[in-house]
DNA sequence: GCAATTCCTACTAATTTAGTAGTATAATGT
DNA sequence: ACATTATACTACTAAATTAGTAGGAATTGC
C-alpha cells in the first residue's frame, strides 16, 4: 500500500518552489539538480499538477512554474490526489471504483473508513508545514 | 496507494471463519466455494495468515482452519499486516525500509503521521465488527 | 490403502510503475 | 529573423509487482 513516486517527487517539487516563492519562474532544470529527479519525469508530474490548477506556467525562455497560491493554501492532500489520482485504499471506495454490492457489503464501511482518516489526515496537513522557515 | 487483493482476501477469510466459528475446521475447499476464491490462491493467503499466528490447523482428512481466538481479540490491522507485511505508505516508514535520511527529512515526519493514523485506525477495529450476528 | 486435506515451491501472465525519447509549441534576448 | 531556452504532448519501454496457476509432497481419518 504505496504512495508511488509521482506522488512523493509531485511533494518535493511543491516544496521545492515553496522555497523558492520569491524567485519567480522556476525551472525543471533547476528542480532537477536540486532534487535528482530527471527533466522529462518531472515534466510528467508537473503536468498533473498543472492540470489540477495548482501552479502558474511561463513558457519559453526564463520560463518555469512558480505556486499560484501560498503555501499555506495548499493542504498536502491536494497534491498528492492530484499527482496519485485517488487515495482509496480498494477499488470499492474509489471514484473510479464501481463495486455495485456496496449496500450488503459488510467490508465496505470499514473501507470508506480508513479511506477517510487517510484523507482527513493529508488534508490536515499544509505545505506551508513541511518547508523550514 | 491500494491494499492488495491477498489484504482483502485475507480478510473475508477471516470474516468467513468467523461466520463459521461454531462448525470445527474449515476447510479450504469450502471457503473456496463460498468466496469464490480459487483454492490454491488461498491456501498461500492462509499460509500467511497461519505463519503470523492467527489461527489453527488440522491437515489431513476432514482438516481445515479455525480461529484460535475470539473475533472480539484479533484486530483488522493484524489481519491486514499478517497478509501484506506493513501498511507503510512509504518504504522509509516502513519496516524493510532502511532511509539514511530520516533525520535531515522533513517530509519523514509526515509520512510518519500518516502510517500512524492508518494503523490507528485498522487497529481500533475488529473482526467482530466485520460479521453480522 | 485411499480419499481428502494442508504444505511448499516454482512458474507465469497481466498489470502497474518508473521512467526514456522524440517532436511540437512558445517566449525571449540579441 | 533566428538561435536559445523553456514547456507540452504523446508514444514507447524496461523493471517490478500483482495475481494468480501448477505440481507434487506430507498428513490424517476412515
Amino acid at each position: 500500500m504505496k504512495i508511488s513516486t509521482k506522488g512523493r517527487y509531485a511533494l518535493r517539487i511543491m516544496i521545492d518552489l515553496a522555497n523558492n516563492i520569491d524567485n519567480g519562474y522556476i525551472s525543471l532544470k533547476d528542480i532537477s539538480a536540486r532534487q535528482n529527479v530527471s527533466i522529462k519525469y518531472l515534466e510528467q508530474i508537473v503536468s498533473l499538477l498543472n492540470k489540477a490548477g495548482l501552479l502558474s506556467v511561463a513558457r519559453g525562455n526564463n520560463g518555469g512554474y512558480k505556486l499560484n497560491k501560498k503555501p499555506e493554501e495548499y493542504t498536502v492532500g491536494s497534491i498528492l490526489r492530484a499527482a496519485e489520482g485517488d487515495l482509496a485504499p480498494t477499488m470499492c471506495v474509489s471514484e473510479e471504483g464501481n463495486c455495485d454490492k456496496k449496500a450488503g457489503c459488510i467490508t465496505y464501511s470499514f473501507w470508506e473508513g480508513l479511506d477517510n482518516v487517510i484523507n482527513e489526515y493529508v488534508d490536515s496537513k499544509y505545505l506551508s508545514d513541511l518547508i523550514v522557515k
